[in-house]
Order: structure tokens, then sequence, then C-alpha cells
RNA sequence: GGAGAGGUUCCCGAGUGGCCAAAGGGAGCAGACUGUAAAUCUGCCGGCGAAGCCUUCGGAGGUUCGAAUCCUCCCCUCUCCA
């Protein structure tokens, strides 16, 4: 089955620029690249897309090329944004590509060539802007340019120099990428469009060969979210910045709506099992739920890491039976017996404090569970601070000893988030 | 460079001397209802133990008993002109 077909399966596929071509092209073992910008020091869920698309393309034969934009990050791409975004720093820049680098490895096996890692710094910090202009800016059509979709938005509020100029690098890049790597495929999101199809005409223009582009569906969530996005800002792929437990629970909390395009899209599971799911409804899709969320769980943070987000959150709000039918191709244990320890986050306080006790409010926002004591009070005077379950009466109450079981409680905020206190030492 | 418009609390957006911690909407949070879902309804939604106090309306000064609101300078954005 041709890789192409298996995507659009899946639902990764938004355009094509010209599907028999694409088709035709992915016969045989090519390469393929995407690139992911340096912005921050961690991918997030929005690049899971693309990452899993460029896995399912390796596990077909395909060669993954990777491309960090350590050069294109110093421009900052305008395509589809509203705003302008901050310039970074050449030193931030090259600390993310790192960082994106380490990370992206997860994902991909990079091994003995079966997939390139490039930082197009290599090629774009150094160029001549003369030459440049020379050779490359005479192809690029200003009025064409003007036209395209993907600067509308900002042909509305301002756009200056340094990002229009940004659709002329990624194109060299692909340029340049299908000269000295033999890549004829660009992959990205759909705001990209532009960008990919520059790349294309540029490559037809100086090499005289055709170059294909696949964009992925920006992805919203039934509600209407971007996809990824909680309150907290965005969900990260880091195990710094989103704790696999919260990795976990984001999943959990999808929309009913949104599990089976979901378990497409970011798990491997295979699509005849995944059929099942469309004739689910209501909490029969919370076991589908559990699933994905511990599959995608362990695609990102490894199997471990997996187990104990679920054995937490099983802890927490209880187990979930799993039919041993549901997506049979998961490894996730169908029998779990929860263990003390589990991923739920805590904190130790002293016996001295814990002796006269702690009010209620105090230690909600100490631990985290609150941003202040504000926001702990009015909290715990709604009614939604609990402890081992029982709801805590006002927010002065004092937590102390005797409120500990085997010296630790579990504190819990409104429905979903809990922390454990206990005796340190 | 010239002319004009504007920068308000997470976002959008009212407010043009005291009644402003600042309308309204969105987001978010809690409660009820549930299924760790959605929708709906109710409450909350700068900080500080409360009365009260403290910090906030692009930045720095100034006028005033009192400023987000008036004045000066500066920074930034947009529109039109060159």
């Amino acid at each position: 089955m041709n890789v192409l077909d298996i995507l659009v399966a899946r639902g990764f596929v938004e355009q094509i620029t010209d599907a028999e071509g694409v088709r035709r092209h992915l016969e045989n073992p090519v390469s393929c690249y995407i690139g992911f910008d340096p912005t921050a020091d961690s991918l997030h869920v929005g690049s899971l897309v693309p990452i899993l698309a460029l896995a399912h393309l390796q596990r077909h034969g395909h060669r993954p090329i990777v491309l960090v934009g350590g050069g294109t990050g110093m421009v900052g791409d305008p395509s589809g944004k509203t705003e302008m975004r901050k310039l970074l720093t050449r030193e931030q820049i090259r600390r993310n590509v790192e960082a994106l680098q380490a990370q992206l490895a997860r994902f991909i096996r990079f091994e003995d060539g079966q997939a390139l890692i490039l930082d197009n710094g290599d090629w774009l910090l150094d160029l001549n802007y003369i030459e440049f202009l020379r050779d490359i800016g005479r192809h690029f059509s200003v009025n064409r340019m003007l036209a395209a979709e993907s600067y509308r938005m900002r042909l509305e509020t301002g756009l200056n120099f340094i990002e229009f100029n940004y659709m002329l690098l990624q194109a060299y890049d692909f340029y340049y990428l299908a000269s000295h790597y033999d890549c004829f495929v660009q992959m990205g999101g759909n705001d990209q469009w532009g960008n990919i199809v520059a790349g294309i005409d540029l490559i037809r223009r100086k090499m005289s060969k055709e170059a294909y582009g696949i964009t992925f569906p920006l992805l919203t969530t039934a509600t209407g979210a971007k996809m990824g996005k909680t309150a907290e800002g965005a969900v990260w792929l880091s195990a710094e910045k989103t704790s696999p437990y919260e990795f976990f629970q984001y999943w959990v909390n999808v929309d009913d709506r949104d599990v089976e395009r979901f378990l497409k899209l970011y798990t491997f599971l295979p699509l005849e099992e995944i059929r099942v799911v469309e004739g689910l409804e209501g909490r029969e899709l919370n076991a589908c739920k559990t699933i994905l969320a511990y599959e995608v769980t362990r695609i990102v943070h490894g199997r471990q890491e997996a187990l104990k987000a679920y054995e937490g959150a099983a802890k927490v709000f209880g187990r979930r039976a799993l039919p041993a039918d549901l997506l049979p191709s998961s490894s996730i244990p169908r029998d779990l017996k929860v263990d003390e320890g589990a991923a739920v986050p805590s904190t130790s306080v002293s016996q001295e404090e814990l002796e006269p006790g702690i009010p209620a409010f105090e230690l909600f926002a100490r631990v985290g569970l609150c941003d202040s004591k504000s926001a702990a009070r009015r909290l715990i005077q709604q009614g939604g601070g609990y402890i081992d379950g029982k709801r805590i009466a006002s927010f002065d109450q004092p937590i102390g000893l005797t409120d500990l079981k085997d010296g630790s409680a579990l504190l819990r905020a409104g429905k979903k988030k809990v922390h454990r206190i206990c005796v340190a030492g």
C-alpha cells in the first residue's frame, strides 16, 4: 500500500500539489522533509502530526529529513499569523535547535542514515545578500507573493520586509535539499502551502525538476480550540514543561467527537481497529480515550512513563474496564493493579508545620494547586477544595497531622487537579 | 519625513478628572448536572488573612486634594501622503 493512501486514510492530508505525481514518486524510497521552527526549546502537541507523518513515511521505507530552522528562525515566518513574532537571539535559537534535535530523535530513527536531521542555519546564515538576490530573488514575483493567502492577514495589519522575505528562504531550503539531498517532497501544516509551492516553483526554474508538497490540516478540537492548548498554555512534549501525567490527562479529556480522529492521527493503531470507535457513543468512549491517552503518552514519553501516568489517573479517578477486544493492538495493560506511589505530584511538608496545621488555602497555594492564596480561598469557598475526597468546609480550616493517613493525604482542586502531601522525612 | 488614528487587566473591547480594580464579550476556574466528555444554569475571575490596604490602564516626568482619563517628552503599531 502506498504511504500516501495511509496518510490520507488516517486524516493527515489537507492538500496535495499533485496527487498522482506524489503517489508515483512515493513508489520508490525517497526523501521527504518537514521543517520545525526553533521558537521554543520543546515541541508541543501541534508538532505531533508532522512528526508522526514522518514516522509513517519512515515505516514505509522512505527517508525523513527533519529540518530545524536555525536559519529561518532568525527571520520568523509570518504565514497565517496575525502578528509578528518576537525575534529570537542567535543564542536562543542555537539552544532551541539543539533541544529540538534531541526531542525528535525519540520519534524517528536516525541511525545509519535512515533519517537526517539538518539545520538550515548551516546554509542560510552565511548567504551573501547580493548573490542571493540575483540567484534566487529574481525568480519571485512580488505580485504573486502579495496575492498569497498566507500573507493576506498580515497585509491587513502590516508586514515588514524581513517577514516578507521568509518565503524566499524557505523556498531556498527546499531547493537546497533537492539539489544536495535529492529530496523532492516537502510536507507541512496547511499554513505552509504558500511556502511549499514557492519552493516547488524555484526547483522547477533552477533544476527543471518536479517537486511535490503535501499539507496537513491545521487541527482544532471539536470545540474549536487550537489543538494542544489548555488554560496553562501549550501541551509540550518535554516532560519538564508538561509532565507525562498532565500530558496523559490532556488526551483523556478530549471531546467525544475527537476520539476517532485523534486515534488515527496520533497513534499507530491499525485503522480496522479504530473503525470500531465509530459505533461507540457516550460513556463507551471513555475506554477509548484511556487507550488514546496511553498510546500517545507512550509514543512521546515511553512505556514506563505512560504506565505511571495511567496508574496515577486510575488512582485519582478510579479504574475503568478496558474490554480485551477494544483496540487490541494497544499494549495498555488491561488488568491494571493500582500501585502506591503512582504518578501524582506530591509535596512534603515538615512535621513542625503540620503539628499546628496549615490553613487549607495556604496549603493549596503552596503546592501549586492554585495560583495565589486569593484563588485558593475562592476555590475552597466555592466548594472546590477536597482532602482525601472530603470537601473542605472553610478556607482557613487547618490541615494537620490528624488529617493525614499513614503520613499522606490527597488534596484535590475541582475535579481533576490533585496533589499529594506527605510528612517530610 | 509629513498628516491622522491608536497602545486599557489572559484576549477582544468600553471607559476621556473623583461613583474605576476599571462596562461588555470571549477564554479560564468552581458548583449543579454528568461520563475525568459536550451543552446548559449559577458563582468567581489583580494581589494581600478580612474591614481595609497594596500594585495595574505603552514608558518617564508634570498639573491637581484626586488621573486610565489633562499637559510634556519618549517608545511602539496602524492608515493616508512623500
